[in-house]
DNA sequence: CCATTTTTGTGAAATAGTTCGCAATTATAA
DNA sequence: TTATAATTGCGAACTATTTCACAAAAATGG
């Protein structure tokens, strides 16, 4: 069987479709173009065709794709066709606020496990999820098959608590933390700098001074 | 003068470098070369060189970068040799979190004002900002010279805050929200949809089932 | 002072990603 | 039935970005 290998892109325009779709299904729409979803999410009409490409062919010619088959599609492609339990090591000020954020449990993202440090921490609940010591990590993952940390602590810890999250058997980690981590090929980082996107900001504003 | 158009890509980049920089310039390093940098944040050291040639000749060859140097043009650059006062919509827990958030502060970005629509929040303070009704948004705006607003509202709200914030002349927006926003070409819009990161991680994960 | 080493800056080559253009397919209307 | 319109899928062309490779410049050590 050839891979392709799926432009990173291409795979964040699929999410995007897909809640798009959502959308769609929600007000009772039953076929869609791909030039409508281009114009649903600002994107050209040949890239959603090209991104759909990728996987197969989901529509009928002339006539455009079924809303709910493709959705379907795409929730299978991304891996939503399931629910992924998540550890949440971190539990100051963004990482209470995103144990509690809706958009995660939409999408099927469980966090089920929720660590920190801090003793006046540990103990306390977001949600129905009480917050435990990093050393249970090991427990959890093992009895919850957990396969994706998000890590919202300090910088300064930030490494070490990757290091451990590899050496539990985390397979995927979605870093907040500002720093650069080191973690080994087998495991999937992606890093969510929230100054960085605000620099784009300021380096367009910056331009036309 | 000939304008250059600058990958994003490159941006986002510029502002690794940055905190690069800053975390050897407290280390009390003196000079760097592409390599460490390269090395540092996980690119190749072409990559940094030609990131830094889309700006100018900030090193010597043979030498590498003066560190102090080289962080002061990135800064400048990206627009950081000045605070920006900043606009936030939205105080739940996302919201609060970002208020709150240190990481911001750092970069020179001022949360100056924070305006929400439920009363039970209105009042409240967020750190030393109080919570202030959305119909105060152009008043502040004009008052604190605010060029960028983050947008933290629920997804149905957000196309109106949006239209605010571009009527009370905002030049730049980075929403939160997972909905597409439409804005005047003349409005900057970044989209950090949180869910996508996430959904991007299931998807390599679910690729190697 | 010259040979050697280091490392930049940059044109050229390679790779990756997007847009174009159109044949193929389906639906619709005459 | 047949012409017309709509719209996909996809190869080809184009554009953008990254990597390569090396001359040029600076430092170092004999």
């Amino acid at each position: 069987m050839k891979i392709y290998k799926i432009p990173e892109a291409t795979v964040m325009r699929l999410s995007v479709y897909s809640r798009f779709l959502h959308q769609l299904i929600d007000e009772g729409v039953a076929t869609v173009s791909s030039g409508d979803i281009a114009k649903g999410v600002g994107v050209s009409s040949a890239q959603v065709r090209k991104d759909l490409a990728y996987f197969g062919e989901f529509g009928t010619r002339g006539v455009g794709y079924r809303v709910d088959e493709l959705y379907g599609h795409l929730m299978k492609i991304l891996g939503l066709d399931q629910t992924w339990n998540i550890v949440l090591i971190g539990a100051g000020k963004l990482g209470s606020a995103l144990a509690l954020y809706q958009g995660f449990a939409e999408r099927g993202f469980h966090i089920s496990t929720i660590l920190d440090v801090d003793p006046a921490r540990i103990g306390t609940k977001l949600g129905n999820v009480e917050v435990e010591p990093l050393e249970v990590l090991q427990d959890r993952v093992k009895e919850n098959n957990i396969r994706v940390g998000v890590v919202t602590v300090p910088a300064s810890a930030a490494q070490d608590v990757t290091d451990r999250l590899v050496q539990a058997g985390i397979k995927a980690i979605l870093n907040f933390s500002p720093r650069i981590l080191k973690v080994p090929n087998s495991v999937i980082l992606r890093n969510v700098d929230l100054s960085v996107n605000l620099e784009v900001l300021s380096f367009n504003l910056a331009l036309n001074r």
